[in-house]
DNA sequence: GACTAAATTGTAAAGGCTTTACAAAAAGTC
DNA sequence: GACTTTTTGTAAAGCCTTTACAATTTAGTC
């Protein structure tokens, strides 16, 4: 293996000059980096990445940190993240806390603290305090995705106010009878986002002056299937029938439609759906639904730590907790529809 | 930061048996070792990442390339090796590969080759057999998914085979009018999978001395709406509509299905359909398939890869480039049944 | 208790780069 | 030609562990 000094000799130039030159700073001639080049080509040189880490302390590597990866929301959030790193030299190393409490703590004391990383992509994971204040103490930015976290920068949608949306369009098209399908939350570090989203409901429905039955209120874990069993539970039950519902996500709402269908039950005309997510597949199953571009919100999400990295001083306990609420909108497709009276 | 120094210094021995005892070797006494573990816990000690790899060559951390993330085959994939390698150890870096073949040629050279991975994972990636010679002379090992790789350990289903036995079990049920929506292959680093299954399907079809029509033969790419958009199109032509297809996944096995249903043909008994994967929602919508479990797949190719790492001979030129073929079997569910005629 | 073998511990070098202060050389300016 | 500015080189310190080897301690045996 070929080393600085390799490359200096051949270069014709000193092991400072490598280094300049190499690192792209100032104060070199055009005529000694393209030297300097060519002899690092030549050689197939490239710098020991741990020489270069223990040397400046930086890793040019982001944690980020999921509680699962083979859902929509979250490989979409890393197939984002992943680009905007590796295009500014960074790379991703993934953290699934799936394992539990357990690997939970493994993660965060072995891994994180170790200083493999150099800042952390917390999605929809809630650190504890502490845990964000050993990370800040060690100089290493935290932001998060999914909803605030007291000490970091976060970037969250407005949970509850979409919820409210998305009942009111409903309530505009004239439904009194509106169910929601939530959300469940498993650990105590995730954030209540399914939680937020049904107060909207809640809330909407109230200021409209309707009610919400118990049964109205269900309990989804975001997939197709689990739409499915539940609207056929509700929809093939003559008492309780709503005529709209409210799904936490566009998965979900597909499963709606679906049983809609099976029960000979035609979308919009007799039940509406609205999701939320503007999924892959929202378009082509005409759901109405409220956008949260996750994309962009990673992309957002790193572009905030390279800020932060670059100029550490940002990060200095001035804006540190600024939530940026990400815009979303109501995108009206066809699955919903004036209520039939 | 506390350094070793400090927990030498408290634990009163020298920085040689801190360093021991904390990674777990022989020869320390019970009385040192939990002296050093009391006074690490302390001062909050955790050894610096860049200083171990730098001493030992080892970074206890393994790519993963792939050519995207946020599609079912790729996200299951990420989801079982995540978990395999951070429960022994290591860290999975991810390097997408969505971004040409610049972004292609800078992860193989700058990050790979870095020396910042001691081993990488290939998911339905093809290196050029002088990157894999590379990384090998680096002693990197490398394992792939998805197709076999000259000069390394490969897992793979048989897609030839598959393909011809899902079209053998159409044949079988009295089909005679079978065709097949394929996958497109975008770059050229990445396995011809769809055409290894195309051919298993013609070979199929000809042992039973059955034709197949140019207009059968068509170009998917794996999603619900381009199994749709073939489906509806193929079906909708009364002089070609066949009475089985055959598709390469299981996402475009629920699009057929859907776009049967809208043109009010019922499946199974006008139209049977056939998919690969046994994706999450295969069982969902009765979709008979061909399994390839591909958690499993990733969990055996990262228990390869922590073999290799820990006995470097076994990779030593002997079975380099041995290939496990993944077992996979037919599950019939209810979307295939006998021809109507 | 002397002697040998085994286990434990310490010393010091190695690993490969970046940084930096200072000095020296080259280039540019008037 | 004197002076300023830019570029380059020198050389050493620093980053923090691991590990080979030597030294020391402990255990075991007769």
């Amino acid at each position: 293996m070929a080393g600085i000094e390799d490359v200096a000799k051949l270069a014709g130039v000193s092991t400072a000059t490598v280094s300049r030159a190499l690192s792209g700073k100032d104060h070199v001639s055009a005529k000694a980096r393209a030297a300097v080049e060519a002899a690092a080509a030549e050689l197939g040189y490239v710098v020991s990445h741990s020489a270069y880490t223990l040397a400046t302390g930086r890793n040019r590597n982001i944690g980020v940190v999921m509680p699962q990866v083979d859902r929509w929301f979250f490989s979409t959030i890393l197939e984002a993240a992943e680009k905007e790193m590796i295009s500014n030299g960074y790379d991703l190393t993934l953290y699934n806390l799936r394992g539990g409490e357990n690997h939970r703590t493994q993660v965060f004391q072995e891994f994180l603290m170790r200083g493999r990383v150099d800042a952390v992509l917390a999605v929809a994971i809630q650190p504890t305090v502490d845990e964000i204040a050993a990370l800040d103490r060690l100089g290493k930015p935290i932001v998060g995705i999914g909803g605030i976290l007291p000490g970091a920068r976060t970037i969250e949608m407005d949970d509850f106010a979409a919820g409210k949306l998305a009942t009111e369009h409903l309530i505009s098209l004239g439904h009194t009878r509106i169910a929601n399908i939530s959300g469940e939350v498993f650990t105590n570090w995730e954030f209540n986002q399914p939680g937020l989203r049904r107060a909207g409901y809640l809330e909407a429905l109230k200021s409209a002056g309707l009610e919400s039955k118990e049964a109205w209120q269900l309990m989804g874990d975001y997939t197709i299937q689990s739409g499915y069993k539940h609207a056929k539970q509700l929809l093939g039950d003559p008492r309780n029938a709503p005529t709209a519902l409210f799904c936490n996500s566009d998965e979900m709402a597909i499963g709606v439609i679906l049983a809609a269908k099976d029960l000979g039950l035609r979308v919009p005309q007799d039940v509406s759906v609205i999701g939320i997510d503007d999924h892959d597949l929202a378009e082509f199953f005409g759901i109405t639904t409220i956008t949260q571009t996750v994309g962009d919100q990673a992309t957002f999400a790193v572009k905030t730590i390279l800020d932060l990295l670059a100029d550490p001083d940002l990060g200095s306990h001035v804006n540190v907790d600024e939530n940026t609420v990400w815009p979303s909108e109501l995108i009206v497709r066809s699955s919903t529809a004036r209520v039939n009276s």
